[in-house]
DNA sequence: ACTCGGATTCTCT
DNA sequence: GAGAATCCGAGTA
């Protein structure tokens, strides 16, 4: 079901390394290479309406730092679920029924990770949105994977030479590849420069984007709040589902 | 206290 | 395309 090879797109390309080096030894992961000239997000990228930050969340980098070496990738999918202060209101959105224990990351400041479990084993991982005492947040469905492939391919418990698409395709799957569980991770600050958790910029440009309905939920199925990369072979989901494309900024 | 079902994934047909 | 796995948060009583 998982194929292999991988549309050409544009990258972008740390301008300071030559492109001689581009050509790494085999099982050598670029992390070092890949991660010079980013910087962190500014909080009032995700003060926002989640509908309005998701998809320009589209390209930017998620990043774990973790004891074998950094794991990254680049989020090419994602959903926005809308705080109860909406009208009309968002009854697929864990923030819904207002604040619980659960779902307090919400309600609380911009760029925190919100995760929880579902189905009993697996993780889904959110970023908060909205001023302190506002709830709202994006999903982050599918990432490219970047820098760290060896470890995210044991973190899923695949064998050597797995896909792309196999390893960070999927909510629960990119939690699993990146090591990320809601006793270690949850309310996470994503923009603290100290924070091992962090979604950084490195100049990734965006011009497209797919929009679509959510996946896998009952209540307001018919919203337009999934965005994604147009074509990308990590987006998740059936490739029939039908959008639109928007031109970003 | 008890029930319900889920922002999923994997396997098998 | 269908069914299982498998836990706990949230809603109801």
């Amino acid at each position: 079901m998982e194929k292999g090879p991988q549309v050409s797109r544009k990258r972008a390309e740390p301008a300071h390394i030559p492109s001689s080096f581009s050509t790494l030894p085999k099982g050598w992961d670029s992390a070092r290479a890949a991660l010079p000239r980013t910087r962190l997000l500014p909080r009032t990228f995700f003060e926002a309406p989640p509908d309005v930050a998701a998809p320009r969340l589209l390209g930017k980098l998620l990043v774990h730092q973790t004891e074998a070496g950094p794991l990254a990738g680049r989020i090419v999918e994602v959903e926005a679920y809308l705080g109860p202060h909406n009208h009309p209101s968002d009854p697929a959105a864990h923030a819904h029924r207002g604040p619980t224990a659960r779902n307090s990351v919400l309600f609380g400041p911009a760029g925190h990770a919100y995760v929880y479990a579902i189905y009993g084993r697996y993780f889904c991982i959110n970023i908060s949105c909205e001023i302190e005492g506002r709830a709202g947040c994006i999903l982050l469905r599918a990432l490219e994977p970047v820098s760290g492939m060896e470890p995210m391919t044991r973190n899923r418990n695949l064998p050597h030479g797995a896909t792309p698409r196999q390893l960070t395709s999927g909510p629960s799957r990119l939690c699993q590849a990146f090591g990320i569980t809601r006793q270690l991770h949850n309310g996470l600050d994503l923009l603290d420069p100290a924070s091992r958790l962090q979604v950084l910029d490195d100049g990734y440009e965006v011009s497209e984007v797919l929009v679509t309905t959510r996946i896998g939920i009952r209540h307001a199925a018919d919203r337009p709040l999934r965005f994604a990369l147009p074509g990308h072979d990590c987006v998740s989901g059936p490739k029939s589902l039908i959008g639109k494309r928007i031109l970003i900024r």
